[in-house]
DNA sequence: GGCGTCATGTAAAAGGTTACATGATTCC
DNA sequence: GGAATCATGTAACCTTTTACATGACGCC
């Protein structure tokens, strides 16, 4: 149930709509959980019930009311235990592995294809990587205890970009390796 | 979908029973998708209904009838089309990174026991990526197409671990500096 | 006129987890 | 005597995704 804990941290240091929080997820916190507003709002209309959050309305002219929440005592503490407990582990669900491992069954054109459009995703989230630490986190320090924690959390983006592209290229190598043999076979 | 696609790579070769396909997910595929034995059994009904495989039952002494489930050439065919459509975009869901997002909340005595005890999870599953690259892909020329395949899911397991231990080294050294300036604080 | 942003939601379906259940056999 | 292996399943619950819905405002 880490929805309700990422939204506890979400709300840990200020209060905000569910809209934010929706926002949120797809920006700064997406990048190591998801989700999507309907869940959210779910969620938030779940956790007031059970006194983690309380939320204030505020009528606006020309737009639909919102609904800002706060956490509660109750919140901060439930947060805080959650960290003190350990993580259950981490869990691998990867599509794109599933299909190289039946790579046998495909034509490697394909393959190939698919990995560079793969590719190119990588490249964009590693050079948005590196602008958010150029813009955030050059001045090593003038960092705030939390911004020094967020920093660990980017730089896990960036390794793991890294690694992903340095296995990538040793698929292209293979499929293009393979790709080359189909078009001039072997002789014997 | 992608459990049922799962199942149609385990069947793509040979025939198997449900407990054998649940621990096939304990073990090989297990290094990138999981499920268990209540889902699989659920999903071979499923699957059958769909005459995307088939089944006989096998009586046996002393131990409970098995089924052995067969793919059909319409599962052959769903699972080839399923291959030449690109997965939808990988999505990281990481409780761990949530926890360091909002490390200052906690001690960083805490924190840094937990990447420990995930550290030796990591160099554990390292080892026996070590040990499987020995035992089945020492000998590179003797490779059937299949086997080059998941060769290269085994490079993407080694290599991400090797990533992640990287990163965790770079954590652990944080939190370490952090546990020392909290016992010698620093002097102005 | 259309698209993007702000701001909320309902409802159904699909996918996944947890608890419970049975029962023989083999190995320590 | 107890644990692990073989082999299957039901049921309840929780989580996530997808489809549908509304409506004003500002920008190009």
């Amino acid at each position: 149930m880490s929805l309700r804990h990422a939204v506890l941290i979400a709300l840990q240091n200020e209060e905000a709509t569910g809209y934010e929080i929706a926002k949120w997820f797809d920006q700064g916190m997406g990048y190591f959980w998801s989700s999507t507003h309907q869940q959210i709002y779910q969620e938030l209309r779940k956790m007031v019930v059970s006194e983690l959050l309380t939320f204030r309305e505020v009528s606006q002219s020309g737009k639909p009311a919102k609904k800002i929440y706060t956490i509660t005592e109750s919140g901060i503490n439930e947060l805080k235990s959650w960290l003190e407990k350990p993580v259950k582990q981490y869990v691998v669900k990867d599509a794109l592995l599933m299909k190289i491992y039946s790579g046998h069954l495909l034509a490697p054109e394909k393959l190939l294809q698919e990995i560079l459009t793969q590719q190119n995703h990588a490249r964009e989230l590693h050079t948005k990587y590196d602008e958010i630490e150029k813009k955030w986190f050059s001045e090593k320090e003038n960092l705030s205890l939390q911004q020094q924690y967020i920093f660990l959390t980017l730089r896990n983006g960036i390794i793991q970009a890294d690694a992903w592209l340095k296995w990538s290229h040793e698929v292209v190598e293979f499929l293009e390796g393979k790709i080359e043999q189909t078009s001039n076979p072997p002789k014997h």
